[in-house]
DNA sequence: TATGAATGAGGGTTCATTCAT
DNA sequence: CATGAATGAACCCTCATTCAT
């Protein structure tokens, strides 16, 4: 199923490591293709056999981005909380307890990239709302779960997406405040939102 | 009170509004120092003559943004909706108007250059925030303006940091799909969220 | 006689000040012309009103240590020493005592200079040799004050010379180690040379 | 023992030859690096591949001088004299004859550079100690070997160390004046020291 | 396939100097 | 005469990428 963990695999995977690291650490354009050599280990031209070009080796980041959503964000949220509606909570908790440690830097690496290559690299856009998708998918599906304890009108699609809102918009305010205040405030109005919600769904006529 | 506009006024202000430009369009370290000086019609000197670093400039670019945010973003917003809630919604309205026909390009230059350098530049850090800060001031405002409309256990400040989660959480999706629908998702779901609190602090005992 | 101390007087003086003590330590090139302004307290059009180029301040720059000659390098070794050939090692001490709580920084402000334009500089290189010239002249007059203490058939013009080649040849020897063993080295032989040539002096024919 | 003359190392050589000749003909920070590039037939990134800065390919240029000092400096002189105190005179007039046709231009490359970047490059200045003392060093093997014509108890590492002071100074003032007389003077003078020596150690004690 | 030198456009910045006020 | 903005060539260096071995 997957090849040998041939050189070629190794170097490959030890390029993705380390230009993954380093775009969500310093941002794409801040980072030469050279440190990623140099980090990696690696010569240009091993690096341009296996990726056409800087470009091409974001999408790859990317791609394994959309990898790890399971195993790394959302596995270990289901793994501690069962709760569905405790999920929503759990999983921005969890970024709390990443990037808490490290005062709010970095942020989050896909909205990162959101925002500084969006417009400069249309075939970039497609891979990072794969990304936002499949992380709303897994809240969407919470929700889902949650069942009539939500509202029959709310819109569970909205609300979803408005959970990454969230945590995007409150881990950028963390991030230029370098406090958990901002990003603790929003998450706690999304709280009481779902209070109220939860509320509504437990008042549906019976 | 204000600088005479003198030749070198026009100069800094050319200088200025290409910078401001070009770091929304492209971000700032996409942005060549080079292309500034032609966008804007000067020479390097000139420029660094009153700027002493592409990283200066940035910091000026920041403080134009804080003396414009009444002018630009918050006057009209008050001149045309007088409810101090629905100037909230209101604000979200301006930046769905001014991006929608961009198809959501570009996104908020504050954000922008808060994901893109508040960690390498510390300080240009303070300035974001203060961006940020003077914002959420104009909502905490109008969130106090409407009194008891809201809860009396609410909190205010959180509320108001949560208004600017949401334009920039959503703007950023809003980016990344090309597309008004999960700006609009999560502006919705405030609106829900708000109509609750106005419930609540209508049903306040009397 | 001299022109009244006018605050343009006072400007010209700040400058070569400056300029003189930004040569000596950085060398001509290395030091820029926004550095004289900046340590001169000066804007760029005074120093243009009053030098018409870089270049031409380095030649005021010369003429002022032809000025100094005297009261800064030959006066204070001939008012603490009478002996005349004394006075010779008095000089090539006064330049360790000058140098040496520095380890032998800066070097010979002519020297340097002589290295660094005399090529470039054609307008310049006559500016060096007349410093050395007078300097030589210095030296030249103590061996004639000598008298016959010297041998009659002794080159003084040449043995004048060589006295600059010790301090010059020794001084930047002493730069290379930062140490006064190779300038003390040179001097030291100098000495044994003068003891050989008193010797022969004084065994003249009666 | 050498790396094969792969094309790398041609290009250093075009790198290391063009850089000698300009530092020595323009000075180190009259040469600008385009320059370099221009007369090595070489483009910056080739450069700064093969040495990571100006700074080090000044190291690498002394470096080299270090090698060349036998093969170019000393081994003519002593091939074309076998008398150890004559091997002396004839390394002075060995540079009498290159930089006559000059007039005196250039100088000695490693002087200049002493003068020039000694206090401004910490790291050079060791590079430039070693030039010196290599030289140092072959002289004072002749003065070795000159054995007991020269007194038991002269000092020959000062002797030897004299003999650089006088090639520098002698060079230095030459150059100022374009003209041989300086040169001749000190080299005249250090002659007649010698003399005296030679007459001193053949007269010791039977 | 791995290596690392070569490519050459462009990076941000400083230079000596001029000029309008 | 002072001011400091304007000039534009040149500064040293890094960029993403290619190519010969």
């Amino acid at each position: 199923m997957s090849p040998p963990p041939t050189p070629a695999t190794d170097t490959r995977s030890r390029i993705l490591d380390a230009a993954a690291r380093l775009f969500h650490e310093q941002g794409f354009n801040a980072t030469g293709v050279s440190t990623i050599l140099r980090e990696a280990g690696v010569n240009p031209g091993s690096l341009y056999n296996l990726f056409p070009s800087k470009d091409a080796l974001l999408a790859a980041v990317l791609e394994r981005y959309t990898e790890l959503l399971h195993p790394v964000v959302m596995a270990p949220v289901e793994a501690r909380t069962s709760d569905p509606v405790e999920r929503v909570f759990a999983l921005l908790q969890q970024y709390r307890e990443w990037f808490s440690p490290l005062d709010f830097r970095l942020g989050c690496p896909i909205g990162n990239l959101a925002l500084e290559v969006a417009d400069s690299h249309p075939e970039i856009r497609p891979l990072i709302k794969a990304n936002f998708d499949g992380w709303i998918a897994y809240v969407r599906k919470w929700l889902d779960e949650a069942g009539d304890r939500l509202p029959a009108d709310l819109d569970r699609d909205q609300l979803a997406g408005t959970v990454l809102t969230i945590m995007e918009g409150g881990l950028m305010q963390a991030r230029s405040s370098r406090s958990a205040a901002a990003y603790d405030a929003s998450v706690s109005q999304l709280r009481s939102y779902f209070d109220f919600l939860l509320t509504r769904g437990a008042a549906r006529p019976g």
